[in-house]
DNA sequence: CGTAAATGTTTTTTT
DNA sequence: AACATTTACG
């Protein structure tokens, strides 16, 4: 090696502690990672990457990396740049849905598919899971297409095909399943479709199935990495195994602590056998986390450790103890909203920026009112999740408009697009067309071509099916002729009289419609001028959006508070964070507790509080709206599990909801109920007369407007925070124009 | 064929 | 309570 090559790999292992240089430098064979949480691991494979490079042992275009999100790969893909000082276009950085669909449009054509094929998210494939259901006479009742669904979904993740899933069937239910799955794929095939978990699945079967093709990927990447290993599945793993038989560098980081993805097929099993599957594996642990103060480690470290079965790691850190975790008992979610808003105010006046605070809550159901509050604050923020922008009706539309002009065999983008707007194709006409070219074996695109050799079709649909046709025949010839996307889009919205027909509403609904077009329009633009030459066309853009998730979505530069799930927090860091609805039956949810699966649930609260760097707010009802009625809640059995001396609240026990001294568990909301009676004893509010405050409260007050009670004194003496001037004043209860809302 | 009202269903987490 | 799907009517 020259001198000036050393010093610059020197230079790269700066800074990196032992175990973590040990990873980064290990040479060939398998490489099994332990990265706790915060111990850098993200840092240890970008630095291992640009190891490799610099040392001449890869070139870019043999690296395979694969990340959980396209927003970590691109970061990723940035950081290697950065080290190793030039582009690395040849790399290949991604997730592994995208790594299999950049495969399957290479090689799909050996079973049968075009490289045009459309990937259908949830909702697409559940609308033809119900058709499926629908043509079968089956009773949507008793097999729903939503059970159907996770059932196909369970079975591809194991790659069991409908053929195998038939041979294992054992009860009647899943007799209908296998009729279900055969027929669902029956359909995707026809339509030229392909669902999230095909991609895996037939990315496998390629590999498999033509040694050629194995070779060749198996010889090109001669080094690949995986972060994020424990939430892989089996699909995934056989799929790494296949590609990494040749060269053994197999390089995979991964946590099993933070395995939380077990309910869509995620095996914790992968990581935990990595070892007897590659015997010779190298094991590298990283116990130095980097991120959080030592309390908050301590409380993650106690929580986590009341599961069995995990690798045993001692997480330990020089940062110092740092502040007590909050932990607060508000009266119902509304008061919880007003207590983090008001925090988060209180925060910001202090110096700390909006970016540095996130939110997480365990369903995304419960932003709703928290994002209430904060606009009332005019508090700036993000909400990761939820709905996405992809799935609003709009967006749908006009990305299948453009599916359907790639994919003339796609039913379902035909249906959705042929009378939006509205153009007088009903359901009737769609359905004899798409039954016609059923039964003559032609995609829906010809049969509608010829309308008037569609059996039964009135003259009227015959003449607006002609006119839509006409319209899409001349946009397919500029798609063809490889316009770029961004004007091939706006042209479509012209011409097809998207756009007039949603200004023709004259709402602010539509108006945010053509909005959110717009920046369809923008993303479009943006995609023409970075692909790449090979990789650049319609096709190719429909399959890149289709596999963008909300993590993607992500900003962490415009001073915006951040809102997700847990599960969209992993990976992330913040130096304030907030766990709303700790109550049993929300987090931990009631349906994992239903199923057994609460140890998945206590790895997702570990992956929470392991989030936050400086200082944890840990938050709980008292009552809580579910189905627009009231429960009562109970306190988190997590919250529980942190010792007292790590919070703010050693004698939390004294006032308020605690779990009764001695009782196990309280699993539904009938027992949480009564036990919540039990806890609250005579402090019950009396009806009328003298009011009785509890820290949580929501209170107005003639004065000062509306508040929240955030301590209660001897004396009858109420501390109250008010939203208006976020000031917090002491006031006599007996006395002060104060009332309960 | 399209709209409006009525009915039923929904809340786990997501690539 | 909110939303989707189904049903009834114009």
């Amino acid at each position: 090696m020259p001198p000036e090559t050393k010093d610059r790999v020197d230079a790269l292992l700066e800074g990196l502690n032992p175990p973590q240089r040990e990873a980064v430098t290990h040479g060939e064979g398998p490489l099994l990672i332990l990265a706790g949480a915060g111990s850098g691991k993200t840092r240890v494979l970008t630095h291992r990457i640009a190891w490799l490079l610099r040392t001449g042992r890869a070139r870019a275009d043999e690296i395979l990396a694969i990340t959980f999100t396209n927003k970590a790969a691109q970061e990723m893909r940035e950081r290697v740049e950065l080290l190793v000082g030039r582009a690395t276009r040849a790399m290949w950085v991604m997730t592994f849905h995208s790594a299999c669909a950049r495969m399957l449009r290479a090689d799909a054509h050996r079973l049968g598919y075009t490289r045009q094929f459309t990937i259908y998210d949830a909702a697409d494939s559940r609308r033809v899971i119900k058709k499926v259901v629908d043509d079968l006479d089956i009773d949507p009742k008793r097999f729903t297409p939503r059970a159907m669904q996770a059932q196909i979904s369970d079975a591809k993740n194991k790659l069991r095909s409908a053929d195998d899933y038939r041979g294992l069937v054992g009860s009647f239910f899943e007799q209908t399943v296998a009729d279900v799955y055969e027929q669902y794929e029956r359909e995707l095939h026809r339509a030229n479709a392909m669902d999230f978990d095909d991609l895996l699945f037939r990315a496998v079967n390629v590999l498999e199935l033509f040694q050629e093709v194995r070779d060749r990927y198996a010889s090109a990447f001669r080094w690949i990495l995986v972060d994020e290993y424990q939430d892989t599945n089996h699909a995934q793993y056989r799929w790494l195994q296949l590609l990494s038989s040749e060269h053994r560098n197999l390089a995979v980081v991964g946590d099993d602590d933070q395995a939380i993805y077990a309910f869509r097929g995620a095996d914790i099993r992968n990581i935990l056998d990595f070892e007897d599957d590659y015997p010779d594996a190298h094991v590298v642990r990283l116990e130095q986390n980097y991120r959080s103060t030592q309390i908050i480690l301590s409380a993650a470290n106690a929580v986590v450790s009341n599961n069995r079965g995990r690798k045993v790691k001692s997480l330990w850190t020089e940062v110092g103890e740092g502040d007590p975790i909050k932990v607060r008992e508000l009266a119902d979610e509304h008061a919880e909203a007003r207590f983090v808003v008001a925090e988060v105010e209180r925060l910001v006046d202090e110096g700390v920026s909006r970016a540095e605070i996130a939110v997480f809550y365990r369903t995304n159901a419960q932003s709703r009112v928290l994002e209430d509050m904060l606009v009332r604050a005019q508090i700036g923020y993000q909400v990761i999740g939820g709905t996405k922008f992809y799935e609003r009706a709009e967006i749908k539309d006009a990305i299948s408009y453009l599916t359907f002009l790639v994919n003339p065999a796609d039913g379902g983008a035909f249906t959705r697009v042929a009378n939006s707007p509205k153009r007088g194709i009903g359901q009737t006409s769609l359905s004899r067309i798409l039954a016609h070219a059923d039964t003559t074996g032609i995609t829906p695109w010809e049969a509608a071509e010829h309308p008037e050799q569609v059996p039964m079709l009135g003259k009227a649909a015959q003449k607006a099916i002609g006119r839509f046709m006409s319209v899409m025949e001349r946009l397919r010839e500029r798609a063809a002729g490889e316009a770029p996307v961004g004007d091939l889009l706006e042209e479509m919205l012209r011409e097809t009289g998207y756009t007039d027909a949603l200004q023709a509403e004259r709402t602010i609904e539509a108006q945010g419609r053509i909005e959110n077009l717009e920046e369809l329009v923008r993303v479009a633009r943006e995609y023409d001028a970075t692909a790449p030459d090979e990789t650049r066309g319609v096709g190719e853009f429909l399959q890149q959006i289709a596999l963008l998730s909300d993590a993607d979505e992500r900003r962490d530069d415009e001073g915006l508070v951040t809102l997700m799930t847990l599960h969209n927090a992993k990976g992330l860091e913040f130096p304030i964070v907030f766990m709303i609805g700790c109550e049993d039956g929300v987090f931990p949810h009631s349906r994992a507790l239903d199923e057994g699966d609460v140890e998945e649930e206590r790895r997702l609260a570990y992956v929470g509080i392991t989030r936050a760097m400086r200082d944890l707010y840990i938050t709980y009802a008292r009552r809580r709206n579910a189905f627009g009625a009231n429960s009562f809640g109970v306190r988190s059995r997590f919250v529980d599990e942190i010792p007292r001396e790590l919070t703010d609240q050693p004698d939390r026990n004294a006032v308020g909801i605690g779990r009764p001294a001695g009782s196990g568990r309280v699993a539904s909301w009938a027992t949480a109920a009564a036990a919540s009676a039990e806890a609250l004893g005579g402090r019950r509010e009396p009806d009328g007369a003298g009011q009785v405050f509890r820290m949580g409260d929501d209170v107005i007050h003639a004065a000062f407007g509306d508040g929240v009670v955030t301590g209660v004194e001897p004396g009858g003496i109420v501390v109250v925070r008010f939203a208006g001037d976020r000031s917090e004043r002491k006031l006599m209860a007996d006395y002060a124009p104060i009332r309960k809302r």
